[in-house]
DNA sequence: GATATTCTGTTGCTTTTGCAACATTTTTGT
DNA sequence: ACAAAAATGTTGCAAAAGCAACAGAATATC
C-alpha cells in the first residue's frame, strides 16, 4: 500500500508519507462488511480515509427513515469536520458494504503545523484544501439532484451528473435500488414505476443497473 | 472597512492583509440590489468575499424553477472552487438581495504561496480550510433539510437548524416565503397551507417571519 | 443444488403535493 | 400620501408520490 497514491498526500514522498503519519500518530484499521466504521457521536474530531473496499455515510431518522448522504470509494475521506451534521432526532454513520480498510487521522495534527516543521505538512494542508473543495463540490451536486421537485427530475439529474462523470451517455448505477431511492429519498416503488414510464418513454434504456440515456 | 475582520483574514494583521491583497490582485467592487455579482458561467476561477449587504446563490433551470442555493451575509465567501456546479440546462449566478460590496480574489494567486513568500500565506490558506469546512458544514445540513420526504418535515428539520443555531426556540426566517419555498424546493402554497395545519395543531407559532417552536 | 434471503418490479388505493386563480396585506417608489 | 408592485394567504381540483402487499428474480448460504 503506498500512502503517497492518496489525494490526502499527493506531492509528498512515501518517505515523507510514513514519517508524517507516524509523527500525527494515525491508526489503521480492518473492519467487516457491514461493520460500523466511525459515528458522528463521537466527540474526537477524526478524519478518516478510506483505503480499500466500499462504504457509506449514512443517516437513521428516529422515524426508521434512512438516507445515504454520501458513497465512499477507496480514497474517500471523511469525518466530523468534513461534513454532516447529526441533529437531536438522527444519528450519522459511517457503514461498510465490503470489508474495508481505514486510515484514522487526528483532525487537530493534521491541521496544526508540527514542532518538527515538516515542509510537507504545508502541502498536507493544501491537498486538504483541495479534498475539501471536491467534498464541496459532490455535495452541490447532491443539493442539486435533491433540489428537483420530481422523482423523474431527481433521475434524470442525477443521471446527468453520472453521464457526465463517466463522459458517456451509459453508465453503472453504483446503488441497489433500496439504496437509490434512499440516496434519491423517495419512495423506491414509485421510482421504479418512474423508471419504467421513462424505459417506455424511450428516454433512457436500462437492465439492472446499467443505465443509458437515449 | 477592516479586512482582517474578515474570517479569511483571521489573525493576519491589517497592514499584511492589505500587502497580500494587493499581491494577489484583490479587487474591490459596489453592487446595486437586484444586480448580479457573479455568474457561475465565467470561465475565470474566483472567490468572492461579501464585505456588506445581502446576497444569494440562485440556480435558474430552463424550465423556469429557480432554487435558492446559499443564502449569503456578509463574510459569506462564494466561488467556483468553493461549491455549486452548473449543469447543461441550469445557470448559477449570485445575486444582490440588497445593495452589495464584494472583494474578489483569484483562486490561483490565493491558493499558490506568491514568490514574495508572505508567511501569513499559510495563515491564509489554513483559514481558507476552515471557511470551506463551514460551507462545507452547511451544505450538509442543506442536504439533511432536503432530504427529508414531506414538507412538513423539511419544515421542522430546517427550523430544528435555525433554533440550534440561534440557541433559542424563536427566531428569524432569513428569507421572503416566496424564496423559502424556493429554498426548500417545494410549492409556496403547499408550504403556506402545511404552517397552517402546524400552527393549528399548535406547533409552532408563527407571526410574519417569526417563528417560535412549541 | 436446495433453501433462505435479499433485491426487483407490479399494482390499487390513499395521501400529499403542486397548480392556478384569486383576495388581502405589506412594501416600495415618487 | 398615494399608486403600483410585491408578498402573503386561501381554496378547489388535478397530478404525483407514498404506502402496503405481493410475486418473481437474483444472490447468498449451507
Amino acid at each position: 500500500m503506498n500512502y503517497s497514491e492518496n489525494l490526502l498526500f499527493q506531492c509528498v514522498s512515501e518517505n515523507d508519507c510514513r514519517r508524517m503519519l507516524d509523527c500525527m500518530k494515525a491508526r489503521k484499521r480492518d473492519f467487516f462488511a457491514g461493520e460500523e466504521i466511525y459515528s458522528f457521536d463521537t466527540p474526537r474530531k477524526i478524519v478518516g480515509i478510506l483505503l480499500s473496499g466500499q462504504a457509506a455515510v449514512v443517516r437513521y431518522e428516529y422515524n426508521g427513515t434512512r438516507s445515504i448522504l454520501e458513497n465512499l470509494s477507496p480514497k474517500g475521506i471523511f469525518g466530523e469536520h468534513l461534513s454532516f451534521v447529526p441533529s437531536d432526532d438522527s444519528c450519522i454513520a459511517v457503514v461498510c458494504q465490503t470489508d474495508c480498510q481505514v486510515l484514522f487521522i487526528d483532525y487537530q495534527r493534521l491541521t496544526a503545523t508540527c514542532q518538527n516543521a515538516c515542509s510537507c505538512h504545508t502541502q498536507l494542508i493544501r491537498n486538504l484544501l483541495q479534498l475539501l473543495s471536491d467534498k464541496t463540490r459532490s455535495l452541490s451536486e447532491r443539493v442539486e439532484v435533491l433540489s428537483q421537485r420530481s422523482i423523474r427530475e431527481k433521475l434524470m439529474c442525477y443521471f446527468m451528473q453520472l453521464a457526465a462523470g463517466k463522459n458517456s451517455s451509459t453508465f453503472e448505477l453504483p446503488f441497489t435500488m433500496i439504496d437509490f431511492a434512499d440516496f434519491l429519498s423517495v419512495n423506491r416503488s414509485a421510482m421504479i414505476r418512474e423508471l419504467g414510464k421513462m424505459k417506455q418513454e424511450g428516454l433512457i434504456r436500462i437492465s439492472r443497473r446499467t443505465i443509458t440515456l437515449l
